[in-house]
DNA sequence: CATCCGTGGAT
DNA sequence: TATCCAAGGAT
């Protein structure tokens, strides 16, 4: 029979033994963390793995060391250095957010405060008040659902089960170290509780965990299935004027928001006409993925004659690949791949 | 509560 | 190739 108070000690025993190491992490039992870099690192692991956010963290931080410098950074700096890395309202969301802190002279060091920030939700605010603030938040993502669910047996389908994970975790936060038990119920979920093969025979909490006794810890949590996606088309067009090319910044709200793309139509939701009067030859399809639909988007280039209506034009040898959001690199890609040939 | 919002890696 | 999914939040 599980004891649900051995539960924590278990888990922060072997998270002292077996704590990643991280470049947003203080190690455990070290030194206080720094509430700038605790929220950037949270931020910026909202649904993206550690492997992809490990480099735009140095890369921020070494840019930007606190907040201050972040507030007073341009806006199109901040998306430009965001790029790649998907989800682009997170990006205006820091920065809007990094103003409000900057001008209030720190961050909230509650969660109810915290919370009331832009980009900052229920677990974002547990998790900042939990590693920077030592409170006891009850820090609640994918991996901790997943730990629960296997631990309790929850055999409630997510999202639904959503209410009664969370309350069953609630029961599990010490008041000790909740910043090391925040972390060490992630790592777990990461490096041992996972999703496809959990590696009980390795697990802290073996001991402790139901769903190992029933033989389904791989089974939990059970999940409502998807809708199948939707394929998309659309148009993205590459116009060129002596040795410069467009580019205009997209609305700030909706897909790709206020990055800086090709001219596009047909797959946004946006009719848009051509920025301009060109001889446009198609060079090609790109295919990519979102995250609730396929695309495929037809490429021409051409010469413009006249205009451009919208967007500016940028030399060639000013373009900064990275500046582009994913979709836009493969769309250049191809681009330069043809203006080579 | 459902939908919208990226990207890349693992299986 | 198809599917899942990764430290979620806003609307």
């Amino acid at each position: 029979m599980r004891d649900n108070k051995v539960i924590a000690p278990h888990l922060l025993d072997w998270y002292d033994r077996h704590a990643r190491v991280l470049p947003w992490r203080v190690p455990p039992g070290g030194a206080k963390a720094d509430p700038y870099r605790v929220w950037l690192s949270e931020i910026m692991l909202q649904q993206t793995t550690v492997a992809a956010v490990k480099d735009y963290f140095l890369r921020f931080t070494a840019l930007w060391p606190d907040v201050g410098s972040l507030a007073a950074a341009p806006d199109q700096q901040v998306m430009a250095e965001w790029a790649g890395l998907g989800y682009y309202a997170r990006a205006r969301n820091l920065l809007a957010c990094a103003r409000m802190v900057a001008a209030a002279g720190g961050f909230p060091k509650d969660r109810n405060g915290l919370q009331a920030l832009p980009g900052i939700g229920p677990y974002t605010s547990a998790a900042i008040a939990a590693i920077a603030y030592d409170q006891p938040e009850t820090v609640v993502d994918g991996n901790v659902e997943r730990v629960v669910a296997r631990l309790h047996a929850v055999e409630t389908p997510l999202p639904a089960a959503k209410p009664e994970l969370v309350a069953l975790a609630e029961r599990l936060t010490p008041d000790t170290r909740p910043g090391d038990y925040a972390q060490a119920m992630m790592d777990l979920g990461a490096t041992i509780c996972t999703p496809r093969s959990p590696a009980c025979g390795i697990c802290p909490l073996i001991d402790d965990c139901d769903a190992r006794v029933m033989g389904i810890a791989a089974e939990l949590p059970r999940k409502t299935p998807k809708a199948a996606k939707p394929d998309r088309i659309g148009i993205a067009w590459v116009a060129r004027r002596g040795d410069s090319i467009l580019l205009e910044e997209r609305p700030a709200k909706g897909l790709l928001g206020g990055t800086l793309a090709f001219p596009s139509a047909g797959w946004d939701g946006r009719d848009m006409p051509p920025p301009g009067s060109a001889d446009w030859q198609e060079i090609g399809h790109v295919r990519h993925v979102f995250t609730h639909f396929n695309l495929s988007l037809m490429v021409v280039m051409g010469d413009l004659q006249d205009g451009p209506d919208r967007g500016h034009l940028v030399r060639l040898r000013d373009l900064d690949r990275n500046a582009l959001p994913g979709l836009m690199r493969k769309v250049w890609d191809m681009a330069r791949a043809e203006i080579a040939a």
